[in-house]
DNA sequence: TCAGGCATGTAACAGGTTACATGATTTG
DNA sequence: CAAATCATGTAACCTGTTACATGCCTGA
């Protein structure tokens, strides 16, 4: 049983929702935690309904075939929340520009610094993007009537914001360093 | 090509070493931007040797049996080098703090906050070892010539610093959350 | 009409993890 | 003398990714 089974259901409890609705989410919303591709969530999903978790009812798109919106059984209800009161592992992160910057002292600094900017971009884009949504929650938690003012979403958004200042943050002193000393 | 291989030639370019040693290395200082295990290293320095990237030489050991002293070869360094000049991969995060964080809705407060304190004791800790190297840094820094005065390893440890600092405010962030307002 | 987004899936492959397997040396 | 740590490896399994495969609908 993969992390992954607990991440799908995660995100169907918050929202009943097709395969496609849910890759979707995990790019966006999922992504500054759980990293997945829709080739690894049609089987699970597949998988999560053999065992009873979901169950899937056909509905018609806009755009497109038809879809299948998902739902968390009660079953799968029990088996999520048994999960999330077991204890946290820690957290796995491959990073490459962690990796890079370990070998900055091999190319040139000009170079390096490049690559910083590149990536302080890219950080500053995505904390763009989750303080907008966390705007978004908040007007929705004030207009409608608690059904979309859930926490967990809030906290996910709230470490996405943490996580890409720390980034930024980084940036600022990995420039610092790099810039030659005396070079204004 | 794995992204393991340039990660161990990493290790190694800092300073030759056993498998054993990159391991632990992995575990302290690199388990921060990259997570990797002793039976995911040993072959994947075989075959960094295979193709010629790196040579071993036997050396004893103090404790327990000989040890393999990988060193990167010239072929090595200049595949090392143009790894980290091209572009950077967004970092991939599995999270599971967060896929459960997504869930507090459905458990009880009180288990979300006892799971919330493990977790920021985890990070606590985790700050205070990434403080002390960086502080040991300093140290070998000022004393050596230069030898030890590496941008690379500041950065990453700066880095660590700082994704733990994130994450503490974030369990802050979560506890002010969680705990019932009006709850001195 | 054609490009792009919607929507779902499969197959082959690459990668990493768990567990297995061995054995020396030191510390308590 | 037992446990922990040092030290290196292998094999089976699981998981996930890349690429392949299909087809509808809408807007330019």
């Amino acid at each position: 049983m993969s992390d992954l089974k607990y991440v799908v259901l995660a995100g169907l409890s918050i929202e009943p929702r097709s395969g496609y609705a849910l890759t979707r989410w995990m790019e966006r919303a999922g992504h500054n935690f759980w990293a997945a591709d829709h080739s690894s969530i049609y089987p699970t999903l597949t998988a999560l309904e053999r065992e009873g978790s979901v169950t899937h009812t056909l509905a018609p798109s806009q755009r497109g075939p038809q879809q299948k919106i998902y739902t968390v059984t009660p079953a799968g209800l029990t088996a999520l929340i048994a999960w999330v009161q077991s204890p946290v592992a820690a957290p796995e992160v491959h990073d490459e520009q962690m990796v890079k910057a370990l070998c900055y002292d091999l190319i040139p600094v000009e170079q390096a610094l490049t690559q910083i900017h590149t990536t302080r971009a890219y950080h500053a884009q995505k904390l763009h993007e989750y303080q907008a949504a966390l705007a978004l929650l908040d007007e929705l938690a004030q207009s409608a009537s608690g059904q979309y003012n859930r926490l967990g979403p809030r906290l996910t958004l709230l470490h996405g914001i943490v996580v890409e200042q720390g980034y930024l943050t980084w940036c600022e002193q990995a420039e610092g360093l790099l810039r030659p000393p005396g070079n204004s």
